[in-house]
RNA sequence: GCGGAUGUGGUGGAAUUGGUAGACACGCUAGCCUUAGGAGCUAGUGCCGCAAGGCGUGAAGGUUCAAGUCCUUUCAUCCGCACCA
């Protein structure tokens, strides 16, 4: 018998399969056609790693099985070379990035071939190839024909070590992504692309698109449409508005105070002549700071008055006018009005410069029968100035929520005096002053003794302990006596305890006044009693009537900046003429092929290195023919793979980016797998692309994918991230070179759990699977060297089409790791068939099967026994097998039995037993018997095939 | 703070509509076998207990004959964003 040795079938099955051409995907073909996309990779100088393989594998399985359910399927891979990576490599290996990236490129292809892949390589890309990035650029200026990318001179992120500009994705935590390096901000002229005209689209999007919430939840996070309005306040003394953006245009009368981005144009002009010094100096400190500290939180809020004072458009009063870093240059129109009382940051602003607070919206809880009657009533929060504790009812009933003492208010009394009289009925004590009344409105469902309904329309005040005079009685009432305790206890105890109303009375009390909550509106003119949502529209409207306020939508997101200091990229087609200005390279000049050079390490001065080779930078202008120079600046990383997919429906055309109808038969991807962390990178950037392409009538789809997915992340077997440093690093190749193979390996990654979960990697997972495939491969040797055997098998039978079954909905689903289980599993029953004898007919039925469910996940061995079984053709274009559900059905069931819901014995009986024989043949069993005896049966549940269950 | 997710044996992880928790695998234990191989086969393996039995899905309540699954509250961890007005 021969061993099972992936060395000795995996290259030749590999070898095979490229003289065949497998795997090619037919332009045009009648079945259906499935696109199946994988991102691919950045041929980096140390070959593939775990990672890639997880997510090739899991395609590679949705490939082969959609081929083997009849599809025409497109599994292509490619090339995104262009990059810092590659750069910084030729630099430290003193040759080329052209040359360093033919070398990586060879490296990747030839390991993931080794996996076993079924790419179809005549349609690989390359970013790199100026075959490629000439339509790369030449769909770049499809953009800048629509106006859509533009050039404006702003201050950038820009980084030290890479030397170059970077847009806002590319900045995590005020670091380059990349390089971990603290960025800065520098002046420079930019292309950008005006990604911010398709914020909407790109939100709306996602309803047309099967994409998990984590994926388009972020992107709309991302994106941060936010709704409000934009409001101009007059400056006392001067011509020019403030415009400022709130989402809070309700909470306009509890304006006490405007508050500028140091950056803002007008600080300079309204800035008065006492406070210029402090502003100048404090603009200054501003500027010098990093980006990482003025974004940080915890940072103490800093500022300082202009002198000027701006007109409130509702009320007329007069605010100062400050300025201070925590307002930002780039949101909204970089100037804001502080509320303090319904913004938290307003509030510590204002608490540190001793600015006025005033509340505007009393927060309310409201929770009540309609036809309720009103019943004005107070509650009090007291605290204890002795033990800074809070004094509150504890009710032993469970019907009783704990709550704030407090009552009605009787016909004549003052809010103080009730307040008074029912702490000292409730609690006993007598001795407290009345501190504030909080603005705060809490409706609330309460029912008397006649069962009637009320509206205990609160009110809230907070209250001082003064002594601990106390009258001996607690409770008011018969309902009251012994019902509940008082108790005095902290802060975070009461909002533990409390529920409710009377929790949002705690927080309300303890969190200073200020509130973001929804409530009415208070000390608010004309508008008080609306509800707040009701009253921003209402002040809007009313404002925008006398020219002062429209609503506004405004978003997180800034347009891309699209420039590149950098040599190794595609050169943006643009010529610069003193008279036509930017010129779009003509057409029938593209590509603009990157020049062979000698320097090419970046710059400090914020210009390409393109810049300095004067016979390529020199150039005529195609509109007059004058002397012009070429843009230097070349495109990010991202350009290439914005549009990459397209490419692969018609990989060769020198014509076109692609032909319109191998792009109306391909249409768009079916599905994409591709790490989370490009979700608000490459995923948007493309997304955005296609739908500009879409308006263009470029491309037939309105969105590019049809059905995304993020695989997670596997760690290092310690469960942390993978590193070079730490040398924790898993290299596929390694597992398959030291014969184990790409089938065991592949099998592995996707036992390890679900595609999307991030989890340690273990290396003993590898040497499973391998026993697995040994065991299949056993299975098969044994078929092919015996002779027959003695009875037929309907276990057999049921064995494979419950697999089939599992593998092909598991499949569908994306459960790798289940699916392979279920093969696991019918391995273990053949093994114990097999032990009762078996018939070459069915064992050559039964083996086929098996091999079939196995191919996409072990391609190599799938292949060499299903020739070994004496089939013809590739296992991997046979039918996928059907299964039969009336196959799968054993004719007895095993119930399980329950008394009184515990699990008490179990049971055979037919599969199509009557209620009253398995409920018989469950009494029957002498351990439930013992349960059963002596007790009254109250009820009786039988779930068919499943349970019988007594309850007594 | 906002958004998203996850908590189940020694480990990775299973569990359609609520219906026998721990499939499958790793690891471990014992035995067998051998062409000594990165072997193979058989049995066992949630916890406590000699057993009967009891306890068990982050924690606490609740609904139900029955809860990993539904409801309420809560804790912890991870990811993304974060002074976004």
């Amino acid at each position: 018998m021969q061993r099972y040795n992936p060395k000795d079938i995996e290259p030749k099955w590999q070898q095979i399969w490229r003289d065949q051409d497998l795997y090619k995907a037919v332009d045009f073909d009648a079945r259906p056609k499935y696109v199946m996309l994988t991102e691919f990779p950045y041929p980096s100088g140390t070959g593939i790693h775990i990672g890639h393989a997880r997510e090739y594998t899991y395609g590679d399985m949705i490939a082969r099985f959609k081929r083997m359910q009849g599809h025409n399927v497109l599994y292509p891979m490619g090339f995104d070379e262009f990059g810092l990576p590659t750069e910084n490599y030729a630099i430290k290996n003193k040759i080329t990035p052209q040359s360093a990236t033919e070398v990586n490129v060879a490296n990747f292809r030839s390991q993931l071939e080794a996996l076993g892949y079924g790419f179809d390589w005549s349609r690989v890309v390359h970013t790199s190839d100026p075959n490629y990035y000439k339509w790369t650029q030449w769909l770049f200026l499809q953009f800048y024909k629509a106006g859509l990318a533009y050039q404006a001179e702003i201050a950038i992120n820009w980084c030290p070590h890479c030397k170059t500009g970077l847009a806002n994705e590319e900045v995590v935590n005020g670091r380059h992504e990349r390089c971990d390096t603290l960025v800065e901000k520098k002046l420079l002229k930019q292309w950008l692309m005006k990604i911010t005209e398709y914020a909407d689209r790109l939100i709306d999007g996602l309803k047309d698109v099967d994409y998990p919430s984590r994926i388009a939840d972020q992107q709309i996070n991302w994106i941060g449409r936010s709704k409000g309005a934009e409001i101009d306040f007059a400056i006392e003394g001067h011509h020019e508005n403030i415009r400022v953006f709130t989402t809070r245009p309700d909470t306009l009368f509890g304006a006490t105070f405007m508050v500028l981005a140091p950056e803002h144009t007008l600080v300079e002009a309204i800035t008065t002549d006492e406070q210029r010094a402090k502003v100048h100096s404090y603009v200054k400190v501003a500027q010098g700071k990093t980006e990482i500290d003025r974004q940080n939180t915890d940072r103490e809020k800093t500022g300082v008055a202009t002198g000027a004072h701006a007109i409130n458009p509702v009320n007329g009063e007069r605010i100062p006018v400050w300025i201070a870093d925590y307002v930002l240059t780039g949101y909204g129109t970089g100037a804001i009005m502080a509320v303090p009382a319904h913004d938290e940051r307003d509030y510590a602003f204002a608490s540190k410069y001793h600015l006025p607070v005033i509340s505007v919206v009393a927060p309310s809880f409201r929770n009540y029968d309609k036809n309720a009657v009103d019943r004005p009533s107070v509650s009090i929060i007291t605290r204890d100035p002795k033990t800074n504790k809070y004094c509150i009812l504890e009710w032993s009933s469970e019907n009783m929520l704990d709550c704030w003492p407090g009552g009605g208010i009787e016909d004549g009394e003052t809010l103080e005096q009730a307040a008074k009289r029912e702490f000292a009925e409730e609690t006993g004590y007598t001795d407290i002053s009345i501190d504030n009344v909080l603005p705060i409105t809490v409706a609330t469902y309460h029912a008397d003794e006649a069962r009637k309904s009320h509206r205990a329309v609160r009110m809230v005040v907070t209250a001082t302990l003064l002594s601990d005079n106390h009258s001996g009685n607690i409770g008011s009432d018969v309902y009251e006596k012994d019902a509940y305790k008082v108790v005095w206890v902290t802060q975070k105890e009461a909002l533990d305890k409390l529920q409710l109303e009377y929790k949002l009375m705690a927080q309300h009390a303890f969190d200073g006044g200020v509130t973001t909550q929804n409530g009415t509106l208070i000390n608010s003119g004309a508008y008080n009693n609306l509800t707040n949502e009701d009253a921003k529209e209402q002040i809007v409207k009313d404002l925008a009537r006398k020219g002062l306020a429209a609503e506004k939508i405004n978003y997180r997101l800034r347009d891309w900046v699209f420039s590149r200091q950098h040599y190794w990229g595609e050169p943006i087609p643009i010529i610069h003429c003193e008279e036509h200005g930017a010129v779009a390279v003509p057409d029938d000049q593209l590509p603009v092929v990157l020049p062979d050079v000698d320097q090419y390490e970046p710059t400090d001065t914020g210009e390409s290195p393109l810049a300095a080779i004067t016979d390529w930078v020199n150039t005529t202008c195609p509109a007059c023919g004058k002397p012009a120079t070429r843009e230097t600046d070349t495109m990010p990383n991202w350009a290439g793979s914005s549009w990459y997919y397209l490419r692969y429906f018609d990989a060769q055309n020198d014509k076109k980016f692609a032909d319109r109808e191998k792009l109306d038969y391909w249409k768009d991807v079916d599905f994409y797998l591709g790490g989370m962390e490009h979700t608000t990178l490459h995923l948007l950037y493309s997304r955005f692309w296609h739908q500009f392409l879409y308006d263009q009538g470029l491309v037939p789809t309105p969105e590019p994918y049809a059905s995304r997915r993020g695989q997670g992340i596997i760690q290092a077997t310690d469960g942390t991230k993978m590193s070079k440093s730490k040398g924790n690093v898993v290299n596929p190749t390694d597992i398959i070179d030291s014969g184990y193979g790409a089938d065991a390996l592949r099998m592995a990654i996707a036992f390890l759990a679900p595609y999307d979960q991030t989890t340690p990697w273990s290396p003993e997972a590898v040497a499973g699977t391998h026993r697995v495939l040994q065991r299949i491969w056993t299975l098969a040797q044994e078929y092919s060297e015996s002779d027959g055997g003695t009875a037929d098998s309907p276990e057999l039978q049921r064995a494979l089409h419950k697999a089939t079954k599992k593998v092909t909905h598991d499949l569908e689903q994306l459960n790798f790791n289940t699916a392979i289980a279920a093969i696991m599993e019918c391995v273990n029953e053949l093994y114990v068939i097999k032990r009762d004898g078996f018939a070459a007919s069915e064992w050559q039925w039964a083996l086929e099967t098996l091999v079939q469910l196995t191919a996409p996940f072990a391609p190599h061995i799938s292949e060499e026994l299903w020739q070994e079984l004496g089939q013809e053709g590739s296992v991997h274009i046979s039918e996928w097998p059907a299964y039969d559900d009336k196959l799968l059905v054993e004719d007895t069931v095993t119930l399980a039995i329950q008394v009184s819901g515990k699990l008490r014995g179990e049971v055979q009986v037919a599969k199509n037993a009557s209620e009253d024989d398995a409920i018989k043949a469950a009494k029957a069993v002498e351990k439930v018997a013992g349960y059963l005896d002596g007790q009254t049966i109250r009820k009786t549940i039988y779930v068919p095939g499943k349970l019988v269950s007594f309850v007594v």
